[in-house]
RNA sequence: CGGGACGUGGCGCAGUUUGGUUAGCGCGCAGCGUUCGGGACGCUGAGGUCGCGGGUUCAAAUCCCGCCGUCCCGACCA
């Protein structure tokens, strides 16, 4: 067996997970501190995500549409909580053209209040509304202890800006994304979320309630993969976002945003990723198949499965270099991820066969050359399958019901800690934070997310370290 | 931003305590040869303002001051 390439994430958690950036060259600190160069690999694995929740989007009936990266300061000014709640990150430009700016400009952070501020243009009458639309950006907070995709200065991500003529619909809209989200963690990255509300302290600012996704990595903390705002008429009232009804009444809209980043390729990295490196899901692989020559007398063999492979509309590369020793090549390719390896060499071809080894499992087969591309293309859903249960049932395996807060502080223990809402509530939540725990989200006891008052007393809190 | 550790070729490190010729090692990289079914080996070679800026000294990677950056822990967040 070949010795370990990255730290074991049972020695060093963090540590293996900064060594598999690295050796499966997803990305690099930028040269300004906090900052990210995404490498082509890592981009690769966002640009497929990004292609999948955008078809999400679109589907939905959002918009894209490009607003500007400089706000001034009175907009984020106008929301009470959405500066106070800012504030503290916020990166500010105070010269341009070579001399000091009469009202110093900040570097979006998020864009509510320039989009809000085009609404409030854009929509007059009940006609326009809903107004739906979605923005692909980067925004800056600045960051005092970054983390590659997991907290960064400067990240990439989708945000998603509704007007509204009701609550309700407001409030379905909210739902509607973070159901789409809930499919887009499943679906695409294997990861099966905790689907919730968060609790009042831990809400966005501005916002009059925030539904999250949170999944457990495999160290046990929990992440924030997404999350949907409803912000009422909050910023309605800030930017005077309102619309003539049919009976000419003028009322105020009511909005909704919603975002998912590049947060989320850490969050794939540390619930998939295992000592030998990475391990994607073939729904996001950049390749979902590599085809390997052991000689390079197999490199047209490897070539023409290739092409097969693509004409079912596979992702393949090809790995012909076969001056590069063969255990080199396969480990390389296990830390990048490739959710099928196949491997063609002279004793394959004498029997007319290739060897064909899952990632997921590690599980190596020789499978007949006649028809190989059908059979290995097969695979690929076994292995999201696979992916998903593995994952979620590792989450589950995580997750335990304890009784009171005393349980949880008086633990060791990682993963998530269940208790009810009742049992905790406010005083609890401020306890639990105070010992480095938080409460990542109020789940329905039915199993709907909370969204009324009386949802939220009988809902039941998940705790957990989180990053 | 607080507490701790650390910055030496692309990566990982030694050397720093006790200043003293051309700053070493492993990996990686380039060339050649032998290899090749789970990180191959030999030979040859390239590559370093010792994080940056000051200071002390005949002499600084080494001592002093400041700054910047990285990692871990805390407060904040997608």
């Amino acid at each position: 067996m070949a010795k370990s390439v990255l730290t074991p994430q049972a020695e060093d958690f963090p540590r293996w997970y900064q060594e598999l950036i690295q050796k499966a060259e997803l990305a690099e600190n930028g040269p300004v501190r906090g900052t990210m160069t995404i490498r082509p690999w890592g981009y690769a694995i966002w640009e497929i995500i990004q292609r999948e929740l955008d078809d999400r989007i679109r589907a939905t009936g959002h918009k894209n549409a490009y607003f500007p990266l400089f706000i001034p300061m009175s907009f984020l000014e106008r929301e009470a909580d959405h500066v106070e709640g800012f504030s503290p990150e916020l990166a500010v430009v105070t010269h341009g053209g070579g001399s000091e700016l009469g009202e110093p400009v900040a570097v979006r952070p998020t864009s509510e209040t320039v989009i809000g501020d085009a609404m409030s243009r854009w929509i007059q009458s009940h006609r326009d509304l809903p107004l739906l639309l979605n923005q692909w950006a980067n925004v800056v907070r600045w960051e005092l202890r970054p983390r590659l995709f997991l907290r960064t200065s400067e990240f990439l991500w989708q945000e998603g800006h509704t007007a509204h003529a009701s609550w309700d619909e407001a409030q379905e809209e909210t739902l509607r994304m973070h159901e789409v989200y809930a499919d887009l963690m499943e679906s695409v990255l294997a990861i099966r979320p905790v689907l919730g509300r968060k609790t009042d302290t831990e809400r966005f600012a501005g916002a009059e309630a925030t539904y999250t996704l949170e999944a457990l990595m495999r160290d046990g903390k929990a992440l924030q993969m997404g999350t949907s705002h409803n912000l009422g008429q909050n910023f309605a009232r800030a930017f005077d976002i309102g619309y003539s009804t049919e009976s000419g009444d003028r009322e105020l809209c009511w909005m909704t945003s919603w975002g998912v980043s590049t947060r989320v390729v850490g969050a794939l990295i540390m619930v998939h990723g295992d000592d030998s490196g990475l391990r994607l899901p073939p729904s996001l692989a950049p390749a979902q198949v590599v085809v390997l020559a052991v000689r390079e007398t197999t490199a047209d063999a490897c070539t023409q499965l290739a092409d097969s492979l693509r004409g079912l509309g596979v992702r393949v590369e090809t790995d012909l270099d076969t001056h590069t020793g063969f255990g080199r090549r396969v480990t390389d390719w296990e830390i990048k991820g490739v959710p099928v390896r196949v491997e063609i060499g002279p004793r394959d071809l004498e029997d007319g066969v290739v060897t064909c080894v899952r990632r997921d499992s590690g599980t190596k087969e020789r499978i007949g050359l006649d028809g190989a591309s059908g059979a290995i293309a097969a695979l690929l859903p076994d292995i999201q399958r696979s992916m998903l249960e593995d994952a979620a049932s590792r989450q589950t395996e995580m997750t335990r019901d304890v009784t009171g807060i005393e349980e949880i502080l008086a633990s060791e223990a990682s993963g998530f800690c269940r208790l009810t809402w009742a049992d905790l509530g406010a005083e609890g939540e401020r306890r639990l934070n105070a010992d480095g725990w938080s409460v990542r989200c109020l789940a329905g006891a039915d199993g709907e997310v909370p969204a009324t008052p009386a949802a939220v007393e009988s809902s039941v809190a998940y705790v957990a370290r989180a990053y």
